[in-house]
DNA sequence: CTACTTGCAAATTGTTTGCATGGAC
DNA sequence: GTCCATGCAAACAATTTGCAAGTAG
């Protein structure tokens, strides 16, 4: 399998251990499509290790996270959790509905325009962006529509 | 002061009434061109209020924050603590530099038409947006140039 | 066999809550 | 006088850490 192969290479060069823990965490967030927080990942995992501990999750997403296999993401305006997606999930933004909390996937370029832009006018350079949207849905919007006549 | 006045009947408005220590805290947050996290709200606020208490703070800035009289903000890729400024600067978003720290506001159009080019799209609804940015300065980038030569 | 990792439990940190007292209106 | 707001201390929840035992290379 191509992808334990490369997160062997790759934890290798950070002189890191590839350990059954740690192909099973990144397992679960390649193949699923949502967004799991630690609690999430723990719980999943557990059902294949059943001695498997969260600290061991924090700090497996920790390194996932700083060798950029996986992306960390907040929803809505309440950042207190945070989110993981892996990172072959391609650029893409969040929109969180606040009446169905369901969440909403933005493909746009202007995000990285606007990096570049501000990357041209000051020398800086840009290593992560974090953008998330709220608010409501059109089905939601629609209700409140419906109640308020 | 119209800004007391302002705030006392939108207070008011929502069934609240007004304290010295409302009045104080939105002050602080008005006056500074820092963005402030609730310790430093506190700390700031208690050299003139010596028993104001941690947890009016933070029920302040809840409330301030629910009337839209102040944003809360995050910056580069830790969230775990909120800062907060008062909604009198206008819109802006940030960038915060890895190497010194360094805040530098952002002011661009395309945040909005991301919102606006979806909301035409699908129909939502947008209420707020977080956007946040990270990476190094020009400064910090010739810096560490100048070490790896 | 050497270091990195894990599991476990305890600690930390930012924030919230329950409750009796105080203060705005 | 009525309720909302405050101060205080205790509670919370997500995450992190210290440490002894386990295990990858």
């Amino acid at each position: 399998m191509e992808g334990k192969n490369s997160l062997e290479s790759q934890l290798r060069a950070a002189g890191r251990r590839m350990t059954p823990q740690r192909i099973l965490i990144l397992s679960i967030l390649d193949e699923t499509g949502d967004h799991l927080d630690a609690e999430e990942v723990y719980r999943r995992a557990k059902k294949l290790n059943s001695n498997l501990n969260i600290a061991t999750v924090y700090r497996t997403l920790g390194i996932l996270k700083e060798m950029d296999l996986i992306e960390q993401r907040y929803f809505a305006r309440d950042h207190s959790i945070e989110y993981y997606e892996s990172v072959n999930k391609g650029e893409h933004y969040h929109f969180t509905c606040l009446g169905c909390r369901k969440i909403i996937e933005v493909e746009t370029p202007k995000i990285l325009q606007v990096q570049q832009e501000f990357s041209a006018l000051t020398g800086a350079k840009f290593t992560h962006a974090c953008v998330c949207f709220e608010g409501y849905c059109a089905s939601c919007v629609d209700e409140e529509e419906n109640l308020t006549l």
